[in-house]
DNA sequence: AACATGTATTCTGTATACAGAATGCAGAAC
DNA sequence: GTTCTGCATTCTGTATACAGAATACATGTT
């Protein structure tokens, strides 16, 4: 028996390379809400033919991250207000289950994810900042060790991603934000099920409640600009 | 301004009915678990091109419904009792929230949809049963108003058909189900949230409990087949 | 001038063609 | 007899080609 070598880096695979390309550039306002593609467009600019872009337009499409502009295209879905509110009910329950699991795992998760967020929040950038959340995140569901939760997570952060974006380019992210993960890191190292749940849907409505008055200050803001 | 006439029933798109060919094939066990299935067998049997089936793939691997078997096709994933508990623990979070939502608009929900589960326990008919279940469970995701929710609920549903379908055909239903989902939707009719969200997690852990007594009795009856 | 109709354009969806990667088998070497 | 190597086969992924559907525009008619 050979010693096992480093495995070569396997199959980019065109396909996923476009869907995260697209996803990315979604994400973070590149191609702009509501702006309308089309296949031929992207095939140009990535340099590929439209067949990888057909696969990863339906992965997009299920993501509900374009939507179809009938026979003119697809289209990069807009982010209402509702569809914010939906994405954050639905993580709601969801990091409460990671939490809870990770929890019953007594997961020991490192501190340096929070050391992380703090400094990504003192930096002020917007991108490390949205990356550090991710991570601390992810670790956790990571943890709860259920695949098909990773999965939901994965997709679902997507979505929190653009509206985080949208929403930090407008406000200061909440301060306390990384107080809470920690909370949450040591109810989960501790083995309290329920208190790091009840953490992690607290965590979640209060990151709702910000994103609400946000909205409801802007359109206050744009209704009386003229004052 | 005319008066509106019954729209001309619209393209039928070729890869969507791929899509869910292959899905019921799954589901129903035509395609059994483990089996090897490869594009050109499918296009073939499907008289269509391998076109359509590839982009049905690109979801069914998402899904987690077929899994890549190395150079030499697909495979259609395994039903692991590891697995299973994975769908009912995030399906139990799933369901809560949409029961609670549900309660939330005191949505009056048929109670026909109780008769015709009623109905078809008594039949015995495996499949309007599963088809019942899911009907009653659907209307619950849809009165939840959010269509994130309807998606996640959909994408787990195909799995729970699978296990409920191999499930079935080894073991009685449980005579509960119903009265329990009478009870639910007495709750959610009744706007109390926390009761209608309490029963719907309790009607999954139920579930997944019966699920396991039964691989155990079947681990077992296995093992000791030579006695 | 307003409306309706026909035509051109644009875009998608499906089919076919081609090239690369992985496997399995067969034959040669030991 | 066993193991290694090379070849043929099989399958996928990507590119190109083609046809159908939907829109937008322009032209003609009232």
């Amino acid at each position: 028996m050979m010693k096992r070598i480093a495995p070569v880096t396997v199959a980019p695979d065109l396909a996923d390379q476009v869907y995260q390309a697209i996803l990315d550039a979604i994400c973070e306002g590149t191609l702009a809400a509501g702006q309308r593609i089309t296949q031929e467009s992207l095939a140009e600019s990535l340099s590929v033919s439209r067949q990888p872009i057909l696969q990863a337009m339906v992965l997009l499409k299920r993501d509900g991250l374009v939507i179809d502009a009938g026979g003119r295209g697809v289209m990069v879905a807009p982010l209402t207000v509702k569809h914010s509110a939906n994405v954050y009910q639905m993580r709601s329950v969801l990091d409460g289950l990671a939490a809870r699991e990770a929890a019953r795992r007594r997961a020991n998760l490192s501190l340096d994810l929070i050391q992380a967020g703090r400094f990504a929040t003192e930096s002020g950038d917007l991108r490390s900042l949205i990356e550090a959340d991710l991570a601390f995140h992810r670790a956790i569901y990571e943890a709860a060790d259920n695949p098909l939760l990773v999965q939901s997570a994965e997709r679902h952060w997507s979505h929190i991603r653009r509206i985080m974006g949208a929403m930090l380019s407008h406000a200061e992210a909440r301060e306390s934000v990384w107080d809470e993960h920690e909370t949450m890191l040591n109810a989960i190292a501790s083995g309290d099920m329920k208190t790091a749940q009840q953490c992690a849907i607290v965590h979640c409505e209060l990151a709702e409640e910000s994103l609400g008055n946000l909205l409801v200050a802007e359109q206050s803001t744009t209704h009386r600009r003229k004052v």
